[in-house]
DNA sequence: TTGCAGTCAATATC
DNA sequence: GATATTGACTGCAA
């Protein structure tokens, strides 16, 4: 009975007591892998084989906040350490307490007890992942990241880069043993992060890696340990050449599963990489100024007239307004430490609330942020608001701002008008960002170039959305909103300020150091609290703002 | 179906 | 050899 009720209405996990998390977490478990085929003990029943799956997650969990980052596919032990049995109960309940706070647990395995380079590298390791987390670990990181307060993606990224250079480690060292991704995504990510805001739960990720990584005191050594193993393993691979398949070398840092076995086969059926001529993407540019989202059959057509794939032009047009915008993101942010270095934004949160007006257009001067205001005028006023933020010239030009070839070419960029306008969905989705705006224009809220009204939690899928409807509907990722989205940061800011060493939360410091935002985010929850009771009365809002 | 986020991995560049 | 760029792919949500 209990399990069907939990089954069809299971209750969000903000609303539920530690006990009432138990189930979830063994069903997380279970789904992990992490429990065994035995019968569970029943609540309150000391003992069962559970226990001691259970019971073995009771340091990984802690330390994955750390460990699990720093030396992922190193170690050569496998198993799980069985770590200091316990009761089923106990066990269970300590678990519960550590995804509950995980930040005490951190702090042990920082200083007291370093996360012993060679924990279980997870032989077993998710398939998803790259990253050799065993399940639990994952489950950790994740909780880490949905807890995790607002962080200074600019700031971690470019400390980072400082501690890589001035150790001399490389990226991809550093991506695959402590991010989990290849050297390209590094480059990527540490060139151009994208502000909090703007990041999905999946997207956070590598920052809280980095975090964390650059929080591990050791962290330095141990890179530089796996460096130097990954060199002994290269040179013994070169000496013994010929037979020697791969035996239980130092966790093959990275490296190894790549050129590992499994050589030829693929290669044949690999397809030839397409690389655009540079008139081909001047070409495709100039299209994009006209058209940002252009129609299947201008698509059609510019892939006839280039000779070029339809999906190669498809991808590119998504690539290039991905990473425009992304540039964006950069360009404001250094504008925005350069400008006011001690502003009360951490830079992200500022350039997450310049993003949209790169897109947009013009939203920008709204400050984005009234909100309120926006927040339903925006949605009907959806051709005033279209025709004007799809703005195509000055998105186009703002957009290519970086560029100078595109700069060049804006003439051409100022004859949009006609259909750029109309096109497609053009105009909804360039449109969108100022309806968006309206919600997610909360301070530091950006909006997202379409129409996702309370998108906010939807990758949150492991768990249910926090924090009831607001959660869904105001603005969903800001921790500049008390109300909305990192609840649980602001629930435990000081666990997790020391988790992950910020002497403050930026969320947190957003809003309460900034009497505005203060301000603009009570008077958006208001509104939304309106419009929920209005609509669960489906009476008529007419209000203003 | 479309657009996006995130990523990989081939290739270019430093 | 390390890093940057970029076309393509996957998974997800609307």
């Amino acid at each position: 009975g209990s399990v069907s009720d939990m089954l069809s209405r299971p209750k969000p996990w903000s609303k539920l007591t530690q006990k009432g998390r138990e189930p979830f977490i063994r069903m997380q478990l279970w789904l992990n892998g992490e429990l065994g085929q035995g019968v569970l003990p029943v609540q309150g029943q000391q003992q069962g084989p559970v226990l001691h799956s259970v019971t073995s997650l009771q340091d990984p969990l802690p330390q994955g906040c750390v460990s699990s980052e720093s030396t992922p596919k190193t170690s050569a032990s496998c198993s799980p350490a069985p770590e200091s049995p316990m009761s089923s109960s106990e066990s269970v309940k300590s678990l519960t307490e550590l995804v509950q706070q995980p930040c005490p647990p951190i702090d042990t395995s920082k200083d007291g007890k370093p996360p012993e380079p060679s924990d279980p590298p997870a032989p077993d390791s998710q398939p998803t992942t790259p990253l050799p987390l065993s399940g639990h670990s994952a489950l950790s990181i994740q909780e880490l990241v949905a807890m995790s307060p607002e962080l200074d993606t600019y700031g971690i990224t470019k400390r980072v880069k400082e501690v890589l250079t001035d150790n001399n480690l490389g990226q991809r060292l550093f991506g695959e043993t402590i991010l989990g991704l290849t050297q390209g995504s590094v480059s990527d990510l540490l060139a151009r992060p994208k502000p909090w805001h703007k990041l999905s739960l999946k997207g956070r990720e590598p920052f809280v890696r980095m975090q964390l990584w650059l929080n591990d005191p050791n962290n330095v050594e141990k890179l530089m340990d796996m460096k130097r193993m990954e060199k002994k393993a290269y040179m013994k691979r070169r000496h013994s050449s010929v037979s020697d398949s791969q035996p239980c070398e130092p966790p093959s840092v990275g490296t190894d599963y790549s050129q590992g076995a499994s050589p030829q086969p693929q290669h044949q059926l690999k397809k030839p990489r397409v690389v655009l001529a540079p008139e081909e993407k001047e070409a495709l540019k100039r299209a994009y100024q006209q058209k940002p989202y252009p129609s299947p059959k201008t698509i059609e057509d510019l892939a006839t007239q280039l000779n070029l794939k339809t999906s190669t032009v498809i991808n590119w047009f998504h690539n290039y307004r991905s990473r425009i915008r992304r540039e964006l993101f950069i360009e404001e942010i250094q504008a925005g430490s350069q400008s006011q270095a001690g502003a009360s934004d951490s830079p992200s949160a500022r350039s997450g609330r310049a993003a949209p007006s790169s897109e947009g257009d013009s939203c920008d001067g709204v400050e984005a942020t009234e909100g309120p205001g926006a927040i339903d005028t925006e949605e009907p006023g959806g051709p005033t608001a279209a025709a004007k933020s799809q703005g195509g010239p000055a998105e186009a030009q703002r957009e290519e701002a970086p560029r100078p070839a595109e700069k060049a070419e804006s003439p051409l960029s100022g004859t949009p008008g006609p259909d750029h306008a109309d096109e497609d969905h053009a105009d909804e989705d360039e449109s969108a960002p100022a309806a968006a705006r309206g919600p997610r224009g909360q301070p530091g809220v950006p909006a997202k170039p379409r129409r996702t009204r309370g998108g906010g939690g939807r990758r949150y899928l492991s768990r249910p959305a926090q924090g009831g409807p607001e959660a869904r509907e105001g603005a969903p990722r800001s921790s500049a909103l008390p109300s909305t989205s990192a609840p649980a940061a602001a629930r435990r800011p000081s666990s997790l300020q020391s988790l992950f060493g910020l002497p403050e939360a930026a969320g947190a410091r957003d809003s309460r150091d900034n009497p505005l935002r203060k301000k603009k985010a009570a008077n958006l929850n208001s509104i939304i609290h309106r419009l929920e009771k209005a609509a669960s009365r489906e009476e008529p809002i007419e209000w203003e703002f």
